[in-house]
Parts: C-alpha cells; sequence; structure tokens
RNA sequence: GCGGAUAUGGUGAAGCGGUUAACACACCGGUUUGUGGCACCGGCAUACGUGGGUUCGAUCCCCACUAUCCGCCCCA
C-alpha cells in the first residue's frame, strides 16, 4: 500500500526548506527592526473563536473551515487565518494590562488552514506571517503598519507591488453605508447574480467586490463608503494617508475593496504583485487592516487592533531561483575499509572545530568520489589511503587551484580552521 | 461547489490497436594501478494512475474513479 499526501499541502524537501528558512530569516530581521515580537498560538481553536471574529456569514467559516468534534464533545477548528488565534489569547493571557507596554505588538507565522480547491499559489494547509498590534488607535500605527508590509515584502525581493488602501469607516459610518447601499441594491436585486443576490441580504458590502461583470457595472454607480464617513472615521482615514503621502508610499484609493473577514473597520489595505511568476495580472500577496472591536468581541475589553497577513507561498513563487547552494569546506576521500575508518574520525574532529564535512559511505573509487565532491561544491578534498594512514598524513587538495599538499592528520584534528583559511586564501 | 487540461521509469519526454515501450537527462560502473572536466563503452526490471468495458489483441479506443495542474468562486 501506497499514500500520497492530502490534496493541497505539500512536503517541504531539502532545497525548498533553505528557501523558508531564509523568509523566516528576513522576516524576523525587519520585524525586529519595528520592535514586534514573536507569539504562537495554537493550531486549532474552539470554532466560535473563529466564528465570532471572521464573522458567521463569511465564506471562510461557512465552507471553507476543516472543523471536527473533539473526543470530549467540543466543536473545534483548524485555524483559517491568524489573528483571531492572537486576540483570544491577547484577552486570556491580559495582555491588555497595564503592566504591558502598548501597543502590544507581536507577529507570528505559522501554517493556517482552508478547504479550497488547490491553484497556483494557493493550498489547503497554507502558511501565513503575520503582525498585529493592540491599544493604538492612532493613524500613524496604521501607516507604520503599511509601513512595515511594505519593507518586508522589498526586503524579499518583491518586485511590481501595488498598495491599494480603503476604509470602512467606524461602526456609526458603516451603519449610514450599508443602509444607503441596501437602498440603492434593492431595486437592482432581480439583476444581481445569484451569489450578490444573498450577499445583499446577509453583507452586503461584499457585493461590491463582486467579480461578475453585470453586478460590477451596478455597483458602479453605488454610493461609496467614503461619502458616508462620520467626521472622525474621515480623520482617521486623512490621517493615514497624510502619513503615507509623507513616507513616500504610492497607494490607490480603491472604494470598493472589501475585506473577506467581517472584523475589519476604518483602514483596510492589500499589496499586490505583478510579477511575471503571477502569470500577467496582480495577485494579492498581503491584506489587513484595522479590527477595533475585535478583542471586544472576544470578550476583553475596548481594544483597538491592526495588523496583516502574508501568504507565504505566494513570496515563495516570487523568490524561486534565487537561491546558491552553500559551499561545503570540506569533502573527506578515504581508499579502503581503514582509512573510511579512520576519515570518519577526521570527520568528527573537522565538525568538532565547526565546519561541515562530507565523505563516501559506500565504498566507491576515488574518481567516483572526487565527482560527489566536485558536486557537493567541496572547497578542499582531504584524501586518506593506505600510504598516509601509514605517515599519519593526509592529502589536502584545493579544488578551486587543483594543488595538493600533505598535511599531518594531527594539524586537520586540531587546526582545520588555519589549514582551512590558509588555502582557501592562497 | 463549478469549469478546462493532463496522467508512460528518478526526471523530461516519444509511441496512439499487435514494438524487445524510443530518445535525452540524472544516477551507477568501466576505459589497467588512488583524483574533479570531456569523450567513449556498459548498466539502469515493481514504467504505461486504478477499475471496468470494446477487441482475436490494448500504453494507444470508450466509461467510471482517483490524483495532479490551471481557471472561477473566495482569499494570503
Amino acid at each position: 500500500m501506497s499514500y500520497q499526501r492530502p490534496k493541497g499541502t505539500a512536503d517541504i524537501l531539502p532545497g525548498q526548506s533553505q528557501l523558508w528558512q531564509q523568509v523566516e530569516a528576513i522576516a524576523r530581521r525587519v520585524l525586529d527592526q519595528y520592535r514586534y515580537q514573536e507569539i504562537r498560538t495554537p493550531l486549532f481553536e474552539n470554532v466560535e473563536v473563529f466564528s465570532r471574529s471572521a464573522g458567521d456569514t463569511s465564506d471562510i467559516v461557512t465552507k471553507e473551515m476543516y472543523t471536527f468534534e473533539d473526543k470530549g464533545g467540543r466543536m473545534m477548528a483548524l485555524r483559517p487565518e491568524g489573528t483571531a488565534g492572537v486576540v483570544r489569547a491577547y484577552v486570556e493571557n491580559k495582555l491588555y494590562g497595564p503592566e504591558f507596554q502598548k501597543p502590544y505588538k507581536v507577529w507570528y507565522a505559522g501554517p493556517m488552514f482552508r478547504y479550497e480547491r488547490p491553484q497556483s499559489g494557493r493550498q489547503r494547509e497554507f502558511h501565513q506571517i503575520g503582525v498585529e498590534a493592540f491599544g493604538a488607535t492612532s493613524p500613524v500605527l496604521d501607516a507604520e503598519v503599511i509601513a512595515l508590509a511594505k519593507d518586508l515584502l522589498e526586503a524579499f525581493g518583491a518586485t511590481k507591488l501595488k498598495f491599494a488602501i480603503n476604509t470602512l469607516g467606524d461602526p456609526e459610518s458603516r451603519a449610514a453605508y450599508h443602509q444607503a447601499l441596501v437602498d440603492f441594491l434593492t431595486p437592482f436585486q432581480a439583476e444581481l447574480s445569484a451569489d450578490s443576490q444573498v450577499r445583499l441580504t446577509k453583507n452586503p458590502l461584499r457585493v461590491l467586490d463582486s467579480k461578475d461583470k453585470h453586478d460590477q457595472e451596478i455597483v458602479a454607480n453605488a454610493p461609496k463608503i467614503l461619502d458616508y464617513l462620520t467626521p472622525a472615521a474621515q480623520a482617521h482615514f486623512d490621517g493615514v494617508r497624510d502619513l503615507l503621502t509623507k513616507l513616500g508610499i504610492e497607494y490607490v484609493v480603491d472604494a470598493d475593496m472589501v475585506r473577506g473577514l467581517d472584523y475589519y473597520n476604518h483602514t483596510i489595505f492589500e499589496i499586490m504583485s505583478a510579477d511575471p511568476v503571477f502569470g500577467g495580472g496582480y495577485t494579492t500577496i498581503l491584506g489587513g487592516g484595522r479590527y477595533n472591536g475585535l478583542v471586544e468581541e472576544l470578550g476583553g475589553p475596548e481594544t483597538p487592533g491592526v495588523g496583516f497577513a502574508m501568504g507565504v507561498e505566494r513570496l515563495m513563487l516570487l523568490m524561486q531561483g534565487k537561491q546558491n547552494a552553500a559551499a561545503l569546506p570540506a569533502y573527506i576521500v578515504a581508499i579502503g575499509d581503514a582509512a573510511t575508518a579512520q576519515a570518519l574520525e577526521l570527520a568528527q574532529a573537522i565538525r568538532a572545530q565547526g565546519f561541515a564535512v562530507d565523505m563516501d559511505y559506500l565504498g566507491r573509487k576515488p574518481k567516483a568520489q572526487f565527482k560527489s565532491a566536485n558536486k557537493a561544491g567541496a572547497r578542499l578534498v582531504l584524501t586518506l589511503g593506505d600510504s598516509e594512514l601509514e605517515a599519519g598524513t593526509v592529502e589536502v587538495k584545493d579544488m578551486a587551484t587543483g594543488e595538493q599538499t600533505s598535511v599531518a592528520q594531527t594539524v586537520v584534528k586540531t587546526q582545520f580552521a588555519t589549514l582551512y583559511q590558509e588555502t582557501v586564501e592562497d
């Protein structure tokens, strides 16, 4: 019997995993500059954590969550996104307490699960790197979060980026707009696509995001949220826009942009890339926004928040081909059983001095071993045969120059660093 | 959930009713004694996704299933 991985999952093999490590290293470096600290939360939570936060009518909750009942009869769900769990942890651990500096800034990275049809840059188990900042309402934080997103993506080498922002306003703005939108769309109800008809009653804002052509024509004349903002909401949005301009971040305001999670309000944003790897159009690689009511929704005190998440798989597509194999300091060629045994001893001694070294374990001929050394990118090849065993030496060959010298084994065992340095420098 | 395409060895890829199922790459070995390249020679046998048909005969035709890839929806 043979098995295959579940649909929409991937094995990250050596080579690929190198790239992942690079991504994580870069992310850590940039996040540290912004004083974000890592938080790790469970891969599964009580299903309510997600349904309460993302919204009962959101597609993610209604048709994409991996839910299951545990042996204790509790309904659980694999996390479809990162924010809900972080907010839950924030509340549960009372991170809103006075002893914690505000804003409380954290980041996370890890797998998320959504039951969807896999395609390019989309999987059922996928990875996100995200940030959340709690406890500050200032538009300065919105702008900083967007600047952080930009820094991150540029550090990853992402090209052809496009920043789109919008505002959903505060609850008051939203309620007024909600009503205006329903009033506008209701006469067109019969003309709307089936999906949009459902959205009209459950979540009218989502109609704006419809990809149906006729829907788009109707929506084009719909009232805009920007016309229904309260003075406070308007001021916040203007503040964010001013700051982005000051920071030299080019963006467009997309008044029809809506997010898939219901918890957002005020600023929302998306960053897309038109890199050729995405085959033509713009693909969203990062999305986020402000969620001022979410902490309360999950049982905490009134606390504002902002954050974003980026899709690591999509990022990976961008980074393909930018990897270079690390050179191997040394490879030991051993001729004969006795020499092979001695080679392991040498290898261990070299490793103990902090260097990577490889050797042959198949008893192959010297020629084949050299071939492997060459393929592995070995800088030095140490050859060990009967005569060297007897003399207590080893032949050291610089693979770059082809020069070979005889060196005492004790030198290799105790001063490999010096040996390596000298040979490589010549 | 809907639509399209594809499934041949480690990889890429021919064949399209009867073949020893090409070829290339990779890998392994050899070309006389312990040295990376090239060349030449040789070896690479759980390879036609699974299950049903049609046929004297199916890798090749039909059906179903499964999987993969791409698109839609949605999203990161």
